[in-house]
DNA sequence: GGCTACATTCAACGGTGTTGAATAGCCAGA
DNA sequence: TCTGGCTATTCAACACCGTTGAATGTAGCC
């Protein structure tokens, strides 16, 4: 059964979903969520049951990249190093905050899904050639790696030598886990 | 002036290690950590000043890989995929507990800190040939992203085919950073 | 013994997630 | 129109959190 009324709960989860993005999830109180939500600092916890649950909740879905996938196979790996060095802050903070929540346990299982199937499977599936699960695999981690230098870590003297550079580079990395080994 | 007792200063801190590396930083409460030493509850916060000081404090130190930096440089991308697979315990939790805490702004300059002077900066005074620094910090983002794949992401189909193919393929990929360009 | 300086404890504050009871608001039936 | 009940929302309280400043213990020195 889902309690509370349709608009209150929309209320809370966009409250949520702002606040949890800008200042993460310990950041963002239980409290603040509800104020600025207009409602009594109680009732998320009413609603959603536990802070986890509504994060979960409240989480917005990851951007659609699929048209970067359908374009041409043999520049994917320098088109997919410039989709994270140009996303458009959509991916970033939802990418961070996950992160930085994933030690509680349903969160990190959150984590692992979208991993899988915002970034796995999609690779895999357009993957020819022998061990295209583990190529995928690889590929994903190698992107993933990407977003944790530039924004876990910050390293900003990576994008030094220009973005153009990084982009030839590491996409050369990542074409060769592509192309059928 | 550094207070209290060098004792009861180093029970404080190794019962910080523990706890921290074991729960977290959010996990692991002032209090626990106190009665973790046998103190009172407010008095790591009357040595350390804040709970993020006493975490920051409390940080094993990275462990030494000196010896495998050392080594052959023509398979160095494999050594260092090998021992991201097999090290013994120590790297993997202080990664984590860093990463999770990294939004409060101290720790996020330690994280920075340790992967310029642990990854970065050895890395690149090793490498030959041009473009050392992007080098350097490409194949630190690389080593990062199995990091994050295995440990934070938690994808344990990466391994099922088996290490030696993920050392051999992804060693490859990081050895082509290594090689004077 | 009394004074001092320091190590440690105690008590309290505002804030947190969470809980169950109390209130407010609406809508059906007499 | 009144009344009952149902549901949405608020209120009050709990235990815990990081943090603070005052109180207490405790050792050594004149």
């Amino acid at each position: 059964m889902i309690e509370g009324r349709a608009e209150t709960r929309a209320a809370i989860l966009d409250a949520a979903r702002a606040l949890f993005l800008e200042k993460g999830y310990a950041g963002a109180s239980v409290r603040s969520v509800a104020s600025a939500a207009g409602v009594d600092g109680a009732l998320p916890i009413h609603y959603f049951g536990t802070k986890e649950a509504l994060f979960l909740q409240a989480l917005p879905s990851m951007p659609d990249y699929q048209p970067l996938l359908e374009g041409d196979p043999d520049n994917l790996g320098e088109r997919f190093v410039r989709y994270i060095l140009e996303e458009d802050g959509h991916l970033r903070p939802l990418y961070l905050t996950l992160l930085r929540a994933s030690d509680t346990g349903a969160v990190g299982e959150q984590l692992r899904h979208l991993h899988e199937t915002t970034f796995v499977e999609p690779l895999e599936t357009r993957l020819t050639g022998p061990d295209a699960n583990l190529r995928a695999r690889l590929a994903a981690a190698l992107v993933g790696g990407l977003m944790y230098a530039l924004w876990v870590v910050g390293d900003e003297q990576l994008l030094a030598a220009g973005e153009d550079v990084v982009i030839r580079r590491y996409g050369a990395l990542l074409q060769q886990l592509i192309d059928p080994a």
